[in-house]
DNA sequence: ATGTGGGCAAACAGCCGACAA
DNA sequence: TTGTCGGCTGTTTGCCCACAT
């Protein structure tokens, strides 16, 4: 319970150490978390966008913004912890971020660690709950592989066949399930103990439920909350238009003085991720050629927690807020999409979220070149091999394309040669 | 539902008018809302430790400050809405405030509106639930004279005599309960409705639950739960820190533009109020001696939501936190308390909060005047009368002491002759 | 293979006065 | 005057299977 201060660090005993397959496996297949002392960019908007959704407020047209902190912060990632909501479960990360000035960017950067991937448990299962799991009037009935793969076998010479379950959940809580295998037709059931969890953990039909059974022979038990109409924050404290304020003060602050601050990523709530590798963001915005009309695919996360693609085309490229974020590259392309049921994808993307198709040829001479194709604050960057760039997100189960290695010519049209990547002005208020 | 913009007011028709008495009642009897359309002083130290103690982080010594923002802010008050969350049932204010510019000081301020005076109710009681009262067991024991004075009388003809009673909450949801006088010796209880509304509200026992009987004949219901430990602010959404810097940036900008900004005063979890009418604020600071040594009074809330007086020594004058904010009157003032179980009562008050005692003589020569004893953005103060301060407050419950009027010669020693009241410096960094 | 519903027993909720503080 | 308890129902919970999809 100790207060983590502003600028300091957690020490390595407090950090409280959340499970990390369970909380990916609460986050999703495509939430992915920069590595601990890897070079990451930072989006303010994006930040923004994460609280809009958890306050249900739209900026303001009149709130101000902060002219010397950049569309996009070039940071050192110093620390990243999991956590998730005492009352909800709701997963989430701290990270603390220190802003680079532009001699530290000249620097070659390191390859990003090799930390632990952070791919999803093998040996896991997650069920969407029905309104039988959920009445008080029975147990949850276990999809018959799920239990054979993540369940420990039953004892089959007993009559029924039953054991005694121990799962534990985030916050390291023990859950006692009594397992039976029973019925006519026979099926695994969770009984004895099932409606206790279902009611701490406020589970409706339409939640998930996910189980692992972990190398170390220890059962996990995780929940997703369906999409709710809202988590409406309760904004008894603050404003949402301080919050947004203040998010956009501390990251200037921080921008100015070169000193970290920490920002919290809410993967469930947050339309985006607003804290990208930077070889990612490099090689999406300068390696990579994007054009109107340029065919797409992007990675959705399905209601049974799989993975699958969608198909686009861009269809137009630009500022998303010229007033307020000039030159920024989050959710620069304009995107239309092939299927009809594509109503709830977001009409706007980021370069690094999507991969463009090439597979038919492209004429250089359609997109005007840039003056400075590289920027000068950043180091050379031939040589490094994909697997260097930290890129271990989902996304990179794409193949790269012939068009992903070597320096293209251009990022995107619309986009005059300032100095983005440099550090920002000194903050003048503070 | 409409979402409220910064610096917009909300309209009138939109205004979700809440039952006044009834948020009062559930606030306490030492919570008063200035008066809208009056002038007011906002302090964002007190803001501040609201967040700090519903974050449960206290401020670090790292984080920035704005030396721009001046500690006291002169605000116009354009609004007052009283809200209450609705999971929690906490009650809560939200106030639109438009910091005055030097000119708008200087035009003389009409006296307080004789708006709705904030009186607790009348015709109410307030009951700390037992364990008997919470648990699944029975129903709720209704002291006798509070069912006397409260409910509509039985008709004792019957046997036993009950009546059906329905009470409106806060989000005027309705909750009925059988009404019955039985047992030996008789009691009146409330049987039938009484569990729901328990769990519903997520009452045990130490909470504490109020019913009004107002002027239209109708039956009000609220809430008051115990200082639980706390109620940890979901902080998966924004770090303390920028939560402070935001509702620092949210201030210095409305200061800096002399626009509109939105704060929301939670009176049961902040430790003071920091949104002072500007009347009381100038009667305490310029109108009245203190030193060190001084006996005052001070009221506080009991256990029973009544108020009863404090008595303490002044032993210490001076700035609560010299390096961010100097000179300021927030908490100025160090004080012992008489009674050995003072442990909870805070060290330091502000000048408003208390009410000095003099009855015996001060030697003026103990303490040195101010250059300048009344500030130039002020208008001229005589010929007021004390009613139209816009103290409404319980405070003002006291009957003046003789120091209370005229121009006392200072306010307090260590204070030098700075232009607090001026309005600050251009904010430079919007 | 698995969602839902009827049957049934055990547990709990909830109304009552007795008793004591 | 009022907090807590034992006694006594009525309702709900929760385990079992049958049956349907």
């Amino acid at each position: 319970l100790a207060a983590v201060g502003f600028g300091q660090q957690l020490p390595e005993g407090e950090k409280r150490c959340l499970n990390s397959e369970l909380w990916h496996a609460c986050a999703g297949p495509l939430v992915s978390l920069p590595t601990v002392g890897s070079r990451v960019v930072y989006f303010a908007q994006g930040h923004s966008e994460q609280v809009a959704a958890s306050t249900n407020k739209e900026v303001d047209a009149h709130t101000p913004n902060y002219p010397s902190l950049p569309p996009q912060l070039i940071c050192q990632l110093h620390n990243v912890t999991m956590h998730a909501d005492a009352e909800t479960d709701e997963v989430y990360a701290q990270m603390t971020l220190q802003p680079l000035n532009s001699e530290e960017q000249k620097e070659a950067f390191l390859p990003a660690d090799l930390g632990a991937p952070n791919k999803q448990p093998t040996n896991y299962f997650c069920k969407t709950l029905t309104a039988s799991d959920t009445s008080t009037h029975g147990g949850f009935s276990v999809p018959r592989r799920a239990a054979e793969k993540v369940f420990p076998p039953l004892d089959f010479t007993q009559q029924p066949p039953c054991q005694e379950l121990i799962a534990r959940d985030l916050h390291d809580n023990e859950w006692k399930f009594r397992h039976i295998f029973r019925g006519q037709p026979k099926r695994h059931l969770l009984t004895t103990g099932w409606s206790v969890f279902v009611s701490a953990k406020k589970l409706v039909a339409g939640d998930s439920v996910l189980f692992i059974w972990n190398e170390k022979n220890q059962l996990l038990i995780g929940i997703r909350h369906a999409n709710r109409p809202q988590t409406v924050m309760p904004s008894s404290v603050l404003s949402s238009e301080s919050m947004h304020l203040g998010l956009l003060a501390a990251a200037a602050h921080a921008a100015a003085t070169n000193s970290r601050f920490i920002i919290f990523y809410n993967p469930r709530a947050c339309p985006s991720e607003f804290v990208i590798p930077l070889a990612k963001y490099i090689k999406a915005v300068y390696h990579t050629r994007v054009s109107i009309g340029m065919r797409f695919r992007m990675l959705f996360e399905t209601e049974e927690s799989s993975v699958r693609c969608y198909m686009g085309t861009i269809t137009g490229i630009g500022d998303l807020d010229p007033a307020r974020w000039p030159n920024s590259h989050w959710r620069s392309v304009k995107v239309g999409w092939d299927e009809s049921t594509a109503g709830e994808r977001q009409p706007r993307v980021s370069l690094w979220e999507i991969e463009p198709l090439t597979t038919f040829p492209i004429y250089p001479s359609q997109f005007p070149r840039l003056k400075r194709p590289w920027p000068p604050g950043l180091p050379a960057f031939n040589g490094m091999k994909e697997e260097d760039l930290g890129m271990n997100s989902p996304l990179m189960w794409f193949r790269g394309n012939p068009c992903d290695r070597g320096f293209s010519s251009l990022n995107f049209a619309g986009l005059n040669g300032q100095n983005w990547l440099q550090s920002p002005d000194i903050y003048q208020a503070m």
